[in-house]
DNA sequence: TTGAAAGCGCTAACAG
DNA sequence: CTGTTAGCGCTTTCAA
């Protein structure tokens, strides 16, 4: 494995020009440096990235903390992620920090403090107070996506107005029983993102003159099969079914599909239901969404991290943002049967 | 930020002592240990990971190779992987190597080698011969996860005999007319595992008296929508309709089971279904698989490079390691309504 | 435009 | 058990 005295001997100049060369900072003549990239070439050479970043303090890693992997919403913003950073030449390590609490301090403590990156993206992370004050003071780049963290420039929907929307499309159609299969709201995590599209649904509904029935909203685990259980208990008995359901996530909503199909109903003419995501899958079941492509985040957040690491003096925006969310309508809404 | 210096001086001792009390290597006396720990706790310092990399040669890293993210079986080898390297306090370089030849080769050229890894893990990557001497020159331990590949320790289940035990299993129910769902034979990636699942097919039917019929294999996406599809198409005309159908994973096996309710055929009585994987969402489908927990298989690879980095003299399998598939019974298999 | 030399912060002999 | 010393491989002043 040769080092840069060797490529240096074989081009017939110094070390420092051959860094110059490689590195592309400082003037190096045209001759020398095709010259220099001639012998790194025939020696396979390669920097060392300690020596370098030993020296230069820039290891080109992004840390990234996420609480799921194996789910549409999280695979999609690494996807993202992952695209924007190799192609500005950086490297991703992974920390997929779950909800225990001595998981995410060893993450913290030791993993992401060791000087090992540039910067941190951090994915739906709800980090106390402290955690977040150590982030900081780092000194290094941060961006959440799922806000918003004291000081840390994050991004998301909205999810009161995301909730909101649904509802209010569900109640323009004419629904007037539905339900919203949603979260526990009593779970940490998230942002309290399921407190806030519960919220939404019920200022949609209240605003509409109807009385919020804590009834009409079920929690259930965010997956297809947790939409699937709740369905088929919610669905069960035909006095209590409502005529539509809004489903704090697409998955959820295609759980309670297959659960009314199941049960015998057809969707939508005797349930309408829409979920929040777009995720690919929805299209194949004709599920109503709102969308959000958490891949472009994922994109988003590496711009304003490598960008403050680039560009001396730019900083990203200082609170938290919102990316517009987009209402697909498929075949799975539709006026009720009988209005009222 | 405090450097082993600034400990060394509050501890009243040498940079040495510092780093061998922090480290754990070299011999320490318990008390100076201790007074070494609580300077280094006050000042907040942590080790400077390039610097200590650069004189160990060790970076603590390994880099992780994968074609998909989103797809729950990467996914959960993924999970697998990086819970075992953090056990072990190693860290997670993620790479997403699409199919396209130049990401590829972006990755193994510029990133990889940069010494930024002590090994490196590839997740059902097919590489040319160059790619895997390069590999191997690094002298870095290399485990992959389905291989085989040349020179490199891997591991996969058998899909030929997967293939077989599955197709043999609708056999010995009494099918006869068995239609394979399965992958593109003629794509690059992955392999072959489309064509050995075909072969093991084919070996099982031939063995039960049956003539292979080349129109018995159909080619899909290995996703939900993709055995929805196929599944419209070849349930749709009632007189050329299997008994049963083997599909080459539990995504496309689940979308053949909707396209079946959705023509108003039973599961399993008028059509049996079998898959390969035992993706968590076929229990609530209730479909039959087999099963090979990738996470597992993560852990494995995981374990294979780590012991060749701290125990010297230690060597993984030379060759291709064949981790057992289970069969899963569930609901979506049974004999024909008609036999023969 | 190039070279010489001084470290970056740490670890690993080697003495003591 | 602890301190001294010599680098690890690179980048970056500073001179030339």
């Amino acid at each position: 494995m040769s080092g840069i005295e060797d490529v240096a001997t074989l081009a017939g100049v110094s070390k420092a020009t051959v860094s110059r060369a490689l590195s592309g900072r400082g003037y190096v003549s045209a001759e020398t440096r095709t010259r220099v990239s001639a012998a790194a070439a025939t020696l396979g050479y390669v920097v060392s990235s300690s020596a370098s970043s030993l020296v230069t303090g820039r290891t080109n890693n992004v840390g990234v903390i996420i609480p799921e992997i194996n789910q549409w919403f999280f695979g999609s913003i690494i996807e993202g992620v992952e695209r924007a950073l190799l192609d500005r030449g950086y490297d991703l390590m992974l920390y997929n920090t779950s909800k225990t609490v001595e998981e995410r301090s060893r993450v913290f403590e030791y993993f992401l403090v060791r000087k090992r990156v540039d910067a941190v993206i951090a994915v739906t992370l709800e980090i106390t107070a402290p955690e977040a004050e150590r982030l900081l003071s780092l000194g290094k780049p941060i961006a959440g996506i799922g806000g918003p963290l004291v000081g840390i420039p994050t991004l998301s929907i909205d999810d009161v107005e995301a909730a909101r929307l649904a509802t209010e499309h569900l109640l323009l159609l004419g629904h007037r029983a539905i339900v919203h299969v949603g979260g526990d709201i009593d779970e940490q995590m998230d942002f309290h993102v399921h407190s806030k599209r519960l919220r939404g649904y019920r200022e949609a509904i209240e605003a509409a003159g109807i009385s919020y029935d804590p009834e009409s909203h079920v929690a259930t685990p965010f997956d297809i099969p947790g939409g699937y259980r709740v369905g088929k208990q919610l669905l069960g008995d035909p006095r209590r079914r409502p005529t539509a359901v809004f489903a704090a996530c697409d998955e959820v909503g295609i759980g309670v599909i297959l659960a009314a199909r199941e049960l015998g109903l057809s969707v939508p003419e005797d349930l309408s239901v829409i979920g929040i995501d777009d995720h690919p899958l929805s299209e194949m079941f004709g599920l109503t969404s709102i969308g959000q492509r958490p891949d472009l985040q994922g994109e988003q957040a590496v711009d304003w991290v490598i960008r403050q690491l680039e560009e001396p003096g730019w900083t990203p925006p200082s609170k938290h943002t919102f990316v517009p969310a987009r209402l697909v309508i498929r075949s799975s809404t539709a006026p009720p049967r009988r209005v009222g």
